[in-house]
DNA sequence: CTCCGTGCGTGAATAAAATTCATCGAATTA
DNA sequence: TAATTCGATGAATTTTATTCACGCACGGAG
């Protein structure tokens, strides 16, 4: 009845790492011959060819590629729920993967993660920021259990949590003309070079809730990936950047930045901890949250 | 290195709907011996038990519902999987799978799916309405390659089109006093039996889009599953619903109820065909949704 | 062009595993 | 309390996976 087994998704997955039977077989301690059979074994059963054998090289059919998608996507699973598995038999409550799509949020997340390491001490945490279909995706796809984002998404099978609020601020150099500025206008940005994370546009506030409102763009916009960089670069003159006010005030004294309110009324920010319903009443995540929720005060900035 | 295979989970899932081992071998055409040998074998591998034997009854362990919750996530995808590579070897393209949030938007499908089978012959179609995390959920899960839904939700990883537009219109029997009248407020409904789908408020535009605001609620509300029993309930006069115009100009000499158009300026809607962003460029997949596309004429009611 | 290295496929042999059979003890029920 | 049902266990057996040995085809080097 069952024909398709993890072996064989494994065995797919890496001869496309590989680009040979050979090579492959080397990596699953065993040998060709035995992946040779294994993979001759499913054609035969299925009546379908996973690779075209094109002289030497093997290009993945149509079946061998949406096997390979279903490889990617089962096998960490596997590894996964057996990690998990060996956590258990330790006695370890289990692994907190938690996923960031914030930025600047890392250095508030390691405040939480900190007291609650204590707290927990049978529970890893373990933080990624790479999604190959989002953060929503990587909840429901399981490869994270906890997602730390801006953009909530109030969804059957998801539940968000607001953890903080705070203001979104310009953040410019010591010579900068708006240095000391009550707020700032957006039209006062069309002449200016803005230094975001590499994210697209329309995931940014500074575009979203303050320049394109205005029909604005900046001069030029430059990418960066760290934001001690970011900070730097603006610290020089060589841009102005959009930051959380409690990053900027952190950062005063060290690189020498000031905000800038934007806009009249400045622009409110929340981020929230989303987790997956099923586990919501998992009381080490319960805990998490909660721990994040109280220390919401220290991150709380000025209110507008 | 794995330990963890299909077979485990497969046991797993089926002890748990049959109650115990032996009715889970006999459906797994195993003997109740080897079952028993495969658990003792994956128990001693990773020093878990999986059961608690409180005496004759098997309870799930901690360990034991997380796998069985993998199970019950896993083991579908292969079934998928193995389906769909037999697909593949008869020659077929695969099968469409279409998640519905959206009720009435039934018999639009089928006037979708009638001409998009005689197209695409090798395609197979498969329609579901029940998902446990919703539609959302069930796409970024493999349960649905498809998703027909009033709220869409555009994220990396999932892409949403309009497929077509409506009106969301008040249904009344003859003998109703808004029978003919040109648009209904909110406060005429505070004394009326609204019939719906049973769908919690919040998914309700008439609820969301036209009561809420205004702060009022009907006096009664009844939830019912089909089309045609609503509409028959209110043909005789045992209250009102809420449903797209082109549904209710269908259905008037049928049932002899009449459309009223929501406040002053009527309920907007818009339906979306939301996918993953993999499987945009499939062609069967592109197909479907220029077909919907494209009939969104017939479907569009009158412009408000 | 030919030789040689390398990679894949195949059949027989072997090793490993899964499954069954036979049996027992414990728990449930009549 | 006897009869029955269910799960565990060890040995036997069957099935399956893996290896070994070898042949063939491709492609680069000489």
């Amino acid at each position: 009845m069952a024909i398709l087994e993890r072996i064989h998704l494994a065995i797919i997955r890496e001869v496309e790492r590989q680009g040979s039977l050979t090579a492959a077989a080397a990596q699953l301690n065993l040998t060709q011959s035995a992946l040779s059979h294994a993979i001759a074994k499913l054609e035969d059963q299925i009546g379908v060819k996973i690779w075209r054998r094109e002289g030497r090289s093997l290009q993945p059919t149509q079946p061998g590629a949406f096997l390979l998608a279903a490889a990617n996507r089962l096998l960490p699973q596997f590894a996964h729920a057996e990690e998990r598995l060996r956590q258990f038999a330790k006695g370890e409550r289990g692994t907190l993967r938690i996923g960031m799509e914030c930025h600047p949020c890392y250095q508030w997340l390691l405040k939480i993660v900190a007291p609650y390491l204590d707290n927990w001490p049978k529970v890893e945490v373990d933080v990624r920021q790479k999604f190959q279909f989002g953060g929503i995706g990587a909840l429901f796809g399981y490869e994270i259990d906890m997602l730390v984002t801006p953009d909530p998404l109030h969804k059957p099978g998801l539940r968000f949590t607001p953890v903080f609020d705070y203001e979104q601020v310009l953040v410019v150099g010591p010579e900068h003309p708006l240095c000391g500025a009550d707020f700032v206008l957006p039209h006062e940005l069309a002449e200016e070079t803005l230094i975001t994370y590499p994210v697209p546009a329309d995931r940014l506030d500074i575009y979203t809730q303050f320049l394109t409102p205005a029909g604005i763009s900046p001069r030029q916009h430059k990418p960066i990936e760290t934001t001690d960089i970011m900070l730097l670069m603006v610290a020089h003159g060589r841009g102005v950047a959009a930051l959380p006010r409690w990053l900027v005030e952190e950062n005063a004294a060290k690189f020498n930045v000031s905000p800038v309110r934007l806009g009249r009324d400045g622009v409110a920010k929340q981020i929230f901890l989303g987790l997956r319903e099923a586990d919501a009443d998992i009381d080490y995540m319960r805990a998490f949250i909660e721990l994040a929720s109280t220390r919401r005060v220290e991150a709380t900035p000025r209110p507008t």
